[in-house]
DNA sequence: AAAATTCATTTGTAGGACAAATATAATGAT
DNA sequence: ATCATTATATTTGTCCTACAAATGAATTTT
């Protein structure tokens, strides 16, 4: 509890003036108010008002930009816009860079959402969904041993079946990090070379025809191989 | 599959130096094997090598600066650093700005990311743990009528349980969200009126004694207050 | 050889300049 | 008086120069 008070206190001596002028912005904006296509003042009254210099206030509003929050029109002013979630986090996404806690957490993430779609796909599912995922599921020669495309196809069909668009974008950008722990924890080969007691198309067959404890049982099943290598 | 390539693909035209710059220094970083720790060329000389003005890059830099993937120690120069996976959505994260859909999403999200940590509760669950849990739902006076910030409380402490540091952060950046979106759909009152046929005792007295399984259904039924409003 | 001093480096910040395009105001024509 | 044309002001994007301050390296002094 205290220490997530203290999260949000930075080091004051650190921060450097466009850091600051970055806080203040998001407070100006939030605490005035402001919503998307409202128009800003110009950055020459900006830098007047918090008193520094013209430089700093643009790099200040480039981040801005850079998330989408606000939107220049050269000549014609700025305004507030409408960020998109996930674009910061696709923007620091770079499984290199991130440590190894933060790739751990990524893959536990992945088993996490996996284990929570059921409702929905069973909710939302349709006739045209079901084809295409039959259509995926019938294009994998070996059942027991699939590729990584193939994991990729089959999982995603799932993920956009949940109609959740930010959902599935989410997958989009876990996955390639989730690969890459896996592969890691493994070994370098480019295939999944566990055989699966619950294939693709045993789940197919569920989603189609069973009840959602049915398949959340057989989902857990068919990634218990993950689950064993980090529970 | 087609949509999805293109979503990398900006329009030229209206790209700025600073974005191209931005863009050139992540395939720079990535390209060279960058490493967190290993030192950057300084300013000038990359305005230099890209050909423009140490301002553009200075811009760039500070929205690298900003997600954490670079650190600047003042006349000592830049360095790859270990952005946190996280920082990102925590910048664009906030309700009023973003879209109907998005906010639409981001509840959804709870949902499922609640329905699946049923594994990880129960591989984790310690003594200590339960106990502070039961502290929790002790304080709780009116079992069927939670506050906003009782609900807060529990579901944070499950989240906590997994032992996934990212996991529970995700919590604390959507749970606002979250209830901004559901006492949107319902009415502006602080309280959560809903009585529900399972309480936070009940799910405790399951993670105690209990089944995974048997948590789930619980659980999910907990959450159906949520689930009708949407599915 | 050790200590003190000087020097170069590099980020952070300030401030000035101007192109280009748009919106607005002013001017001119019918 | 109304419309079309022209001039003006505005504002972002980009470039340039300058300098403070602290660090680390190089140099000089003791």
């Amino acid at each position: 509890m205290t220490t997530n008070k203290l999260d949000t206190l930075e080091p004051l001596g650190s921060l450097s003036m466009t850091d600051r002028v970055e806080n203040s912005l998001r407070l100006y904006f939030t605490e005035s108010g402001f919503k998307p296509g409202d128009s800003l003042p110009n950055e020459q009254e900006m830098a007047q008002k918090l008193n520094v210099s013209r430089n700093v206030v643009r790099e200040a509003l480039s981040r801005l930009r850079m998330l989408g929050m606000i939107e220049a029109r050269p000549r014609r002013g700025m305004v507030i816009a409408q960020p998109d979630l996930l674009v910061g986090l696709e923007k620091v996404m770079n499984p290199s860079l991130l440590s190894q806690d933060n790739l751990k957490d990524v893959f536990e993430l992945r088993l996490i959402l996996e284990m929570g779609i059921a409702e929905f796909l069973f909710a939302r599912k349709t006739e045209q969904d079901l084809n295409e995922l039959e259509a995926i599921v019938a294009s994998q020669n070996d059942a027991t041993v699939v590729s990584k495309e193939e994991e990729i196809a089959f999982h995603g069909k799932l993920y956009e079946m949940t109609g959740n668009d930010t959902f599935k974008r989410f997958q989009t950008l876990l996955m390639p990090t989730f690969d890459h722990v896996f592969t890691g924890y493994y070994n370098q080969s480019k295939k999944i070379e566990i055989p699966n007691p619950v294939t693709h198309y045993d789940l197919f067959k569920i989603l189609k025809t069973g009840t959602v404890e049915e398949f959340r049982k057989a989902m857990y099943t068919h990634l218990a191989v993950y689950f064993a290598s980090i529970l």
